[in-house]
DNA sequence: CTGAAAGCGCTTACAG
DNA sequence: CTGAAAGCGCTTACAG
């Protein structure tokens, strides 16, 4: 008898204790609960019905001990990110704890930024976590450097230079490009690009699919109308004045918070949607939804490619070769404002 | 010697060869890393020497079993809160990494509803973590019953019923009065109220300032210009048909996504703010930034609250005495809508 | 000031 | 099928 029996509920057992309570070797115990080595049966049975009624817990911090592993995965958020992006890196999370716990493992959190990897630096020093899943990817990216030099298997939710790493993406390339084609072929020919930090793969790609559509149905760009690297409100309401004065016919944006930016502009200027000028945006956030008319979007499914970058981690980890790139699909949610 | 020329860069040392390297005993090195315990300056820098060139980094996770300790708390997050909120959590979560990562103590993550808190549990059952961080609370909140059961130090975000908890809050109900007698003493008097979850302690606690400072003001509230539980843009929408059918001077939204769901509800009926109604919102996030005209707002600083709950629980953790309630305060943003 | 030894709570060859 | 023992990489009384 190990406890007495008030306190015998909220008794945390080791399996030390719970091998001697049965009258059994740890070992025995340790092989009912994992389910690897020869055991009958009926022993089987006998621990796991002590285990069960005396709510023994295994530490999962010792069992990692025992076999080199950390039962972690880091994950790699931006703290520097827009509101706009906070529902798509809300969903990857989602994915990715999902994924995760479904195979036992814990999700340990690093908020980096692109001046300051020292947070992740730290984690990796600790040894806190089997591998890792970046959540954004740029052109250089330090966190992607930090990895490769670390040795640890990672995942970006992106896409990067090197090779070896696991790279699960939406195509926003050809997303782009089909959102791009679709309004070209109605007619369409000025058509306004509105986007963000160049240095993210995420905007090189979709920049790619807009000049991709361009040059398969043989119309030239209009390189004056390609505005990136945009932030703020003041600077996407002076692109927007100028794509106006030179005459578009369409504004893209390359995310909700760009777009809601426009869609204020173009209020200002009691510009109407789409009969002047014609809206599409990405994302397809609540940052947009309800707004009058209707915002034409292109849509990913964050959750998905959380999960899958997850899963394709895990199976990494556990040795097994996996494909290095995936892209995931999209969606073009045609609305009223490129009516 | 223990490794090869070739790949002594890349070598994970432990604390075991670092001793044999040095020929002293790992308790030594133990010792020099850790600054516990009597050891001569000597011996600390050149243990401390070898430790730099070659790199060495002790393992989180074995100093963690020796001590008993995971290094690990939980944050646990709603994983179904809207879109609006998404930047407080953020915040929050920038405040507890920050906080925790400076006591090397590292942040794992959980996402629960209030239907489902079974990620938790997982968690604590592999005992993963020291103590718990809960960032929204209700009432009943099965987070808190979980965490009660555990017997784990846990703090919150927010506030709860029982006494024990470390309750880190910004005082809404003083918030609230203050902007209710603000927007009275203008001369406003039929002020509406539309909140949300009103099974929130939040919703509970400014409900409650609102009241507060029509009483100490001896003005009646018009109940009917209360609408609590309100989701969604048909539903607030109804409900902004009916505040301007009783006269209402004033909205008051509990978060900026309802505000915004007001906006667009008022600009659809050609409501002009603040000439005909007066609106005010809370949180004064980037959802409503750029808005014309500027919104009047409350503001919490969340990455503070962050901070400080999870400097209260790790000094909770340490053994240390730590007050239970802590409130920190707000601003009123005075903008044009209220004019 | 320093070290041998036991311990944190598990897993896993190895032997029977 | 089962168990004794070594090991995962640290910390920490205890003794000297």
């Amino acid at each position: 008898m190990i406890v007495s029996r008030e306190t015998e509920e909220k008794r945390i057992y080791t399996i030390d204790e719970v091998a001697r309570e049965l009258g059994v070797s740890k070992t025995t115990v340790s092989r009912a609960i994992s389910g690897k080595g020869r055991i009958s049966a009926e022993t089987r049975a006998r621990v796991k019905a002590f285990i069960e009624t005396h709510n023994y817990r295994p530490n999962a911090v010792a069992k990692g001990l025992a076999q080199s592993k950390t039962y972690n995965i880091g994950l790699v958020l931006p703290s520097d990110y827009a509101v706009s992006d906070l529902p798509f890196f809300q969903k990857c999370m989602a994915g990715i704890c999902e994924m995760a716990a479904s195979q036992d493992y814990d999700v340990v959190l690093s908020l980096v930024t692109e001046q300051d990897v020292s947070h992740l630096k730290r984690i990796l020093n600790n040894r806190k976590v089997d591998g890792v899943i970046s959540t954004r990817t740029t052109v250089n990216d330090p966190v992607i450097s930090l990895l490769r030099e670390e040795g640890l298997p990672f995942a970006v939710i992106g896409c990067c230079d090197a090779r070896e790493p696991i790279q699960v993406d939406s195509d926003h390339r050809e997303a782009c490009r089909e959102l791009t084609s679709i309004l070209l072929m109605k007619g369409i020919r000025r058509i306004g690009l509105v986007g963000g930090n160049s240095e993210h793969w995420v905007s090189k790609r979709r920049l790619q699919g807009y000049l991709d559509a361009h040059e398969e149905l043989g119309i030239p760009v209009a390189q004056e109308l390609v505005r990136m690297d945009q932030s703020g409100d003041l600077q996407v309401g002076k692109s927007v004045d100028e794509l106006l004065e030179l005459g578009v016919e369409c504004i893209v944006s390359m995310d909700d918070a760009l777009c809601r930016l426009v869609l204020l502009k173009l209020q200002e200027l009691h510009v109407s949607i789409p009969e002047q000028v014609k809206v599409a945006s990405f994302y397809n956030s609540t940052l947009l939804e309800q707004n009058l008319p209707p915002i034409t979007s292109l849509e990913f499914d964050a959750k998905e490619l959380g999960r899958t970058a997850c899963k394709l981690l895990l199976e990494r980890m556990a040795g097994q070769e996996v494909s290095n790139q995936l892209n995931l699909g999209y969606q073009v949610i045609l609305r009223e404002s490129t009516k």
